[in-house]
DNA sequence: CTATGTGCAAAGATTTTGCCCATAT
DNA sequence: ATATGGGCAAAATCTTTGCACATAG
């Protein structure tokens, strides 16, 4: 295809190697619009590259996300949290130390706005969270020197 | 113990029972500012709770998540799903069959707002959420006469 | 050629479940 | 008394990692 002519040359200048196996997860994942797990995906990309490892798919999906070729819904989340205050109000999320504060914003409802567009749905509610660098990270990024590559 | 009377009235009137353990659980989610995941939940509790074992934390919060009690932040996630499409645009999740489409709304940014109140951290970006039930679900839900208690 | 990536398999981590006993109501 | 909940431990998932070999550049 053309359409990883722009990859192949940033995932090059990111210092990375395009594979096929990479380059395969990309075009399956961009090939679907439903929002496949990494398992359901690797189940997909194993139609093509039969000898893919699930290993493989995971660390496909972290490099390809670090380089802003897809994003993670759930970002960063390798467990749930929990808020005993069910008030509406968001969350911040920090990239490098995975600490969720809350945000004294509320949500704003576009519950409404969403409903009108998603027909058929029933909304019962949304949930917005930022993500960012929270202050203790800024300041152990600056004293290190660290870039902030890869994140936590 | 008497801010548990509503707490307990209220699990009563769902045909749930309030013990101690549930009691605790949601006492001391209360008393932290921090977003504990179950586990570090399962170790704050275990300090006053010495024999409670990891598998009521994990219940107990599910009942008090269907009773209205906390919420879950990254709700449904059992695992993490994927996304091609980088542009700014939410997502919607059934909570019934958890499905995830696309909804064609920006996330419409209220960064600036949401940065100039998190004075120190560096917002990079925020996710957008709603959650309901599907068409299908909503089908399947009238089919069968369920209530939607528990959820899927 | 050499740094990077992959397959494989084992280990980690998180969450769910079955079974039997305890207990709130 | 009895339905519901808890403790325990095993299992089911999901994800990460170390190592030896393969390969893109």
């Amino acid at each position: 295809m053309d359409n990883d002519s722009g990859l192949a040359r940033r995932i090059h200048g990111a210092g990375r190697r395009m594979t096929e196996q990479r380059r395969v997860v990309l075009e399956v994942l961009a090939s679907v619009k439903s929002h496949p797990t990494a398992a359901e995906l690797y189940d997909m990309v194993r139609r093509r590259l039969p000898g893919i490892s699930p290993g493989t798919v995971y660390r496909t999906l972290k490099v390809l996300k670090n380089l802003g070729y897809l994003q993670e819904l759930d970002f960063g989340a390798t467990a749930s949290r929990f808020d005993a205050d069910v008030a509406d109000h968001c969350h911040v999320r920090c990239d490098s130390c995975d600490r969720v504060d809350d945000v004294p914003l509320a949500a704003n409802p576009r519950l409404e706005e969403a409903q009108r567009i998603l027909d058929g749905w029933k909304i019962e509610g949304q949930r917005v969270e930022f993500h960012g660098l929270c202050p203790e990270c800024i300041g152990a990024e600056q004293q290190s020197g660290q870039k902030g590559g890869d994140g936590a």
